[in-house]
DNA sequence: CAAAAGTCATTAGGATGCTAATCGTCAGCC
DNA sequence: GGCTGACGATTAGCATCCTAATGACTTTTG
């Protein structure tokens, strides 16, 4: 499922002469965004293949790091977090929430457990062995990270998350923004 | 279908205290790495929302441009691509290849004709439906692209596409070279 | 020339994640 | 107390993309 089905980015002068075509292209931007998409890609890629190696997918590692997360922060007001506090720190609907869970569960990595004061809900925490699966796991997988950003100084680094970072922000009000269903004319 | 599944990057803090636990972190690195997901992640979403409202997927529409750059290419060597040389130049497996023409083919956007010198080969070619398709959905395309990218200067730009290249250049090879099996200790 | 090996496209079956609909529970209001 | 509306979790059905296996065809080789 990668973002970008293009493995070799147009060269700029093809951007160029596109230009020409579409005036609204501005190659700069789209040199810029094709690049961001594809060493996404690639980046994920990596460290991705280190998690199917130990047998779990992306997103049922993304929920145990989660709880992992709660679980190691002192102000952690409750054991445990709620299938809907899950899925809004994510980015998956509850319903796929529930379905990672289903796995979780399976694997007995985690367990639900009945919120005592609200009825509706379940507790949902990690279990010994997803922690020491972890343990396991996770030297290797900042290792990875390292490795991919080791090209780079730490400077450049600070400098590519500054960066990042402003587009972040841009496009999250983006996509946040118009909700309000007609964003492109039909 | 996310990269990153944190919706909330955490804290610089937060990374250099886990680092205490795991000596491999490297909080730099790792800073990096999130945002660079998490942006692409954000940027991608950007885009697709415009797809989706046209009612194209996002491989679909990859399809699409790989033989739209083709047809435009004065170096083109013949009409159309097989579905292997669509397959090789994306991110997707052959057998994907396959069902995204099939969809492509029952919506009108390609045609399928065999090839007469090699009874193995099909070739896939864009319809004069899908070139109309492609000029009235790119436009809009590209603008996001531009918007995305507005809040850094062109100079910006440049030093991101800079940066990006680095890592992609490494991820590459970290991703291609250990085709030997065994890329960690079981 | 004919068997072996390789390549191409496709099919079958599985995993993942989505939207929409459903069921149970809680909270406010008469 | 008993409706009514809101919310939490789940289920059902769908789309996408994967791996592995299959059948048709070409090329190589004895």
């Amino acid at each position: 499922m990668p973002h970008l089905i293009l493995k070799n980015l147009p060269r700029y002068e093809c951007l160029l002469e596109a230009a020409n075509t579409f005036p609204e292209l501005d190659p700069s931007s789209c040199e810029a965004f094709l690049h961001l998409l594809r060493t996404g890609d690639e980046a994920f890629l990596y460290t991705e293949r280190n998690l199917t190696e130990h047998g779990i997918s992306h997103g049922r590692f993304g929920v145990l790091m989660l709880l992992w997360g709660q679980s190691h922060n002192p102000e952690a007001h409750r054991h445990g977090m709620t299938p809907a506090e899950l899925a809004d720190q994510s980015n998956v609907t509850r319903a796929t929430m529930t379905g990672l869970i289903d796995t979780l569960v399976r694997d007995a990595f985690v367990k639900r457990t009945a919120d005592k004061d609200d009825r509706r809900m379940m507790r949902v925490a990690l279990t010994p062995k997803a922690e020491k699966f972890l343990e396991r796991l996770l030297p290797g997988h900042f290792q990875r990270m390292a490795a991919l950003m080791n090209p780079l100084s730490q400077s450049e680094q600070k400098t590519l998350v500054k960066l990042l970072n402003k587009i972040l922000q841009h496009a999250s009000t983006l996509n946040a923004g118009p909700a309000s269903k007609s964003a492109a004319a039909r």
